[in-house]
DNA sequence: ATGAAAGCGCTAACAG
DNA sequence: CTGTTAGCGCTTTCAT
């Protein structure tokens, strides 16, 4: 079936002003909200732009304005489980503002990473929202440069070059650590997260300082190297129970890992969180949901996207390139999966 | 900390041009790749572009040349788990073709989508790829009437207006409550999606269709209306077991409210697979990670995402719009939630 | 208060 | 093969 495409498809201010009777420069006015404009020539051209459905043309906008009320939303993947809120919270921010979000998924691969950023600059968007992989390190000093305002959840950016919207890992590791310990465990694993990641650096950092703080020794068989996926998290466990460690507790550097390992566990007959007491980070969905429920250290992701874009916009209509750094805290989220039986029932603590 | 923004912000043209000696027209044609052009002068030219490291503005060219090779998608919410598949698969599709996506959410509502339309129109994309709501059948229509190709997924664009990319729900709920039959289940619950949606009405009408075609009465008591929510869900069931009707499996309309079914279950120590069977539908990734994991029917979100991306480009760049469709086909994932104990290993069944 | 006209950066006739 | 020029739709001086 076919049927010829509508006609009529671009209705300009030229369109708009001759049915008016009045000169382009006054319809852009009155659309624009500018000073000066008679009641009645208003009128008639409000009448006219009904009339004729008239919706400005933003592109010819953008070029005449040099901005074009455009986002650039680079992530890794919104596939991991991580991002849909994020992209949430920046996309609710942005439209709010009236600015259009392209998203942009990497792999956190970082000649993707190249490949888009050069693509929305040419789409001359107005800013950059940037959380790069592990790889990315040269992209951020990159970015650093671009005449565009860029802001970033990555630490390392902070090298007082970058905005950014930055958590505080290495406190999210000792809350998640700590409450392991104060629960009676002793000998806990830890899956981190890649080794370059800084995020997972400062997970890892927590969780040594904090064995340390409570005189624990920091065991090497106990520590596995994951890449933040399910699978990874089985592996590392299984591993660990095939060479029949001894061990109490888990850490995960992320939820993902955490649930991988449970299932490990649960293959082998080991209960959770009889035997073993685990925690993840991140917080996702999933976490709440999954059998056992799992206890976690929350990252506001909504809030957190939510926040960058402001800080984005914040940037873009100042002048001056001040470089920012807002911060969140992490919380302990205490669900099944670190529940001790007898023990008297954990409430979520709160850390501000 | 304050640094002056990086000031050679713009290299137009016309830079690349002045540094090569040449007009902006051969700068154009060598960056088309248009015909006749002198090596000597491309070279000349290839070099102004590297050394002053232009990049071509799109807005500019989008304004000359009507198109911004961006797409709009809109969707109901990306924290819906069903979407992250759905939009990678669409962003891969786009890239793929030099196209940006534009995400916006609209959360179903009517109002909200009729205004992202209105955006993407000014925006000037090139095409939408729209996923509605329950309440959008009136921005379907006004969607038919609009001067740029339009890609939908939902089945009553199909009144032969719009291009759609359809899946055929009404075989996946056959698939579904076959198997809880075939496997000896005969009282089965329903909890349907909002019963104006029109993936939900043809899934109830599988349901309703397949207990006749087995001479099984639909009992009314073990129907509930539910809204894709993993609460409405996990109420549904537990008001079927407080006025403790009797039944033995469960068919949910979509795996979150599957997934809260289970949950009221377990509440009341009733057991998975063994006392009651339940069957999903989407093959969310959560239905593999659950515990007990869920049998569901799979709606492959990835492929369907990349599809309409690709018949979107395709009715763009043809001048007759034709109306497409493109049909997914439904397929049974059998796992744990239907286990029969005792019973052959029900293999996953694979309709084409 | 309103209109005429320049120009944002680019492509594509049209001329030579 | 290369350059000159018009014009995409809009905002904004600069006149009036």
């Amino acid at each position: 079936m076919e049927h010829t495409k509508s006609t009529n498809t671009n209705v300009t201010i030229k369109d708009v002003a001759r049915t008016a009777g009045v000169s382009i420069a006054t319809v852009s006015r009155i659309l624009n909200g500018s000073a000066g404009v008679s009641e009645e020539l208003a009128a008639r051209v409000n009448a006219a732009v009904d009339m004729l459905e008239y919706r400005p043309n933003a592109v010819a906008r953008a070029l005449k304005e040099r901005k074009s009320r455009s986002i650039g939303l680079v992530i890794p993947d919104i596939e991991n489980p991580f991002f849909p809120s994020l992209v949430r919270g920046a996309e609710d921010a942005a439209r709010q503002q009236g600015y259009a979000v392209i998203l942009c998924n990497t792999d956190g691969n970082a000649v993707e990473e190249d490949r888009y950023i050069q693509f929305l600059f040419s789409k001359q968007v107005d800013g950059i929202l940037f959380i790069g992989g592990i790889e990315s390190q040269g992209n951020l000093e990159m970015l650093a440069d671009l005449p565009v305002p860029v802001v970033t959840l990555d630490r390392r950016a902070a090298t007082g070059k970058l905005s950014a919207v930055v958590y505080d890992n290495y406190q999210g590791a000792i809350l998640a650590v700590e409450h392991l310990i104060k629960t009676g465990r002793k000998k806990i694993a830890f899956i981190s997260g890649p080794l370059k990641s800084s995020s997972s650096i400062d997970r890892r950092r927590g969780f040594n300082d904090t064995l340390d703080k409570f005189s624990l020794p920091v065991n090497e068989k106990l520590t596995f190297v994951g890449n933040y996926s399910f699978d990874s998290g089985y592996q590392a466990i299984k591993e660990l129970i095939e060479k029949k460690e001894s061990f109490d507790a888990i850490f995960a550097a992320n939820d993902m890992m955490a649930i991988g390992a449970i299932e490990a566990l649960l293959e082998a007959s080991i209960r959770v969180p009889e035997d073993i007491a685990i925690v993840g980070f991140d917080d996702i969905r999933l976490a709440f949901w999954h059998k056992p429920s799992l206890t976690t250290v929350r990252q506001p992701a909504y809030e957190m996207g939510q926040a960058a874009v402001a800080m984005l916009i914040k940037q873009m209509s100042s002048t001056s390139a001040e470089v920012l750094e807002q911060k969140f805290l992490p919380e302990l989220i205490v669900r099944k999966s670190t529940e001790n039986q007898g023990a008297e029932h954990e409430t979520k603590a709160i850390r501000e």
